[in-house]
DNA sequence: GCGTAACCGAGACGGTACGTCAAGTCTTTGA
DNA sequence: TCAAAGACTTGACGTACCGTCTCGGTTACGC
């Protein structure tokens, strides 16, 4: 006996699912997320409110989802030529124009706002979005540690924060543009560190 | 060149500019921003709706205002012991600790919604509340510079987003805890970078 | 052809359109027309403002329906006693003490102000609540025509309005109180006219 | 002891108090009673609200004091053709006439509105506006009395009421439209009765 | 001829109500 | 049987005015 009347996942029906994400995705991108309504999103999508109430909990979560489908193929590993600057600059670079893409931009932006209002999307956002991502930076680092280009005591997740958390911060904060430039020298700040290489001795 | 006739700000009122500020951020600690609605802070502030209406243009515009204006005094300065990494780690836990308190940490939250939204509070924002603090790290890191602690021929600004972003992105995403460990771990590996100090040693 | 994707009026909720109408006449009976709000009827019926917004164009409107209902068993004729002028008095001096009987007046004069605004509320008001009673003193009019106690070359609908005219007017003005005496002599003149009955021939 | 420090009239400025008025009138006759607003009149007169808070208690009585300074020059008097049927036609098809204009038409209306409202108002507008015009009539009826014309024990007020009445709510409510023919059909039958002139002839 | 007390324009203030929009719940209807 | 359609209550939106108040400035009177 269900507690809440809970609806039944396998009569779902998908023509519906994906109306919904498409009409999600298109309105986020036309209006921004807080003119986001589920109320246009039903409308948009030919669907009852009801169908999205039932189904998801809030538009957050619809917008979780909507952008997840759009990802499913995640690429997860990065190149590997042996030299691993290039590589993360490679990879840096295609993200910056990817970040400029204003169709990109829109639901992505959209995103890290629910995100930061709903912990529950967060942990969503976090696992399936961000996740992926940032493992094919780890293993990538790892593989430079097997190779001995990079120290064998540092922390691989914590390595691609470092690159990934101010790529992050200087897209959200829109202080400065983001360009191929910046990429570049920020592999290799992280890469070198701030210390001279060769210090006096 | 009038844009709307503007109001004539030498007539305002200090008390309910005060008030509204006052009330905006107990609000936004107890409801959290999207809960935040302009009548909320109107009613608490004992103010008519038009009176914060004919000041700020959005409630994120609010939100801004009250929060710069609990930080007039910003210290400008990171501490300079000599000694770049425990001066960083330093003010670095004391952030952590900062961005651990609930009190603090729901109306940043807030703000950053605002301005992940809104290009006019992210401008404001940057200006305001994000620019002192990296300007802090960037004169510290001059100074170590200076002192050839540092090496030249790195961009400062570049360096304080090396430490600050990763520790954003941290808080932002929930994806792991604030701790005193990570700071000293970020502080550590940004210094060095990833590389091995003495390769082929 | 709807003009703005029309409500469907058989899902309409028989409670709240039943609310509404009682709300707005006691409201209005208390406060006045130009204090009766829509707010406030919709706060006393128990319902939502967009449930009056959805089904009624104005508060004239509201009032109009709202004041119909309570008449809809009108009873459409006058008696016939064979005497005109007493059944004419009769029923006048009764009309004389429904005006003057405040939880009357209240609506009615409301209604008033609403018909006189708004040729919208004009049209429905005249119909609905002007004709049915004007219609009855017509056809007792014209009784007393097939009778012969009336002339023949006289327009009964004018004649009507020759006794019901002053009468609305002494009682929207105030200028002087509504009494049985003045609606007998009001009968009185209008049968009789002004010029002398046997004129010097 | 002064009740509220009244104002001194003796300072009161009469350039305000015409822009007032012409401004009252203007717009009343643009966008109708209930749009008609005190801040309106204040801006398109070029004057401070307080300017008529201070003079005024409501914006009806700013509309009955802008009313009245229109028809100073009160024509006071009937023709005295000898005919009263003549005279009273004449003067009836003359205000057909003018209460189908729709410039005198919109101030007229509202003022009626803002009487049926407030008794304050109607006070004024019954005794500055309707009375004049009234009393023209009584004097016109009691001349034709002794002139033998009018049946001596007829009350001329009453026979005023008897031909204003019905005019004026054919006017009010727009029922039928005024024309000169019904002007001339009441004043006829107002005269003459509804009776049979030489009954059982 | 000089305060000074008023009215004046302007408009900010705390409010109420507007008419609209959307949220989230509940009921009716059709396939 | 359940999804669609959509009416319902609720409540915030941003706007328009309310009537009160305070601000300089400008008369115009009384001393």
């Amino acid at each position: 006996m269900p507690d809440k009347t809970a609806p039944d996942a396998a009569r779902r029906s998908q023509r519906s699912r994906q109306a919904i994400c498409e009409a999600a995705l298109s309105l986020v991108g036309e209006t921004g997320y807080d003119k986001l309504t589920i109320e246009g999103i039903a409308a948009r999508a030919g669907v009852g409110k009801q169908t999205i109430y039932r189904w998801w909990p809030s538009k957050g979560a619809v917008l979780l989802d909507a952008f997840t489908e759009t990802m499913e193929a995640g690429e997860g590993t990065l190149p590997d030529t042996g030299d691993l600057a290039t590589d993360l600059k490679a990879v840096l670079r295609a993200t910056v124009d990817e970040f400029n893409d204003p169709a990109f931009q829109a639901p992505y932006r959209a995103l890290y706002v629910a995100m930061v209002n709903d912990s529950e999307v967060s942990a969503g956002f976090t696992s399936k979005v961000m996740e992926p991502g940032t493992q094919a930076y780890v293993d990538r680092i790892r593989a430079a540690q097997d190779a001995g280009e990079v120290s064998e005591d540092i922390d691989p997740r914590l390595a691609a924060e470092l690159i990934l958390g101010p790529f992050a911060q200087r897209w959200l904060l829109r202080s400065q543009p983001l360009t191929h430039e910046f990429a570049d020298s920020l592999v290799d700040m992280a890469l070198t560190g701030l210390r001279p290489r060769n210090p006096r001795a």
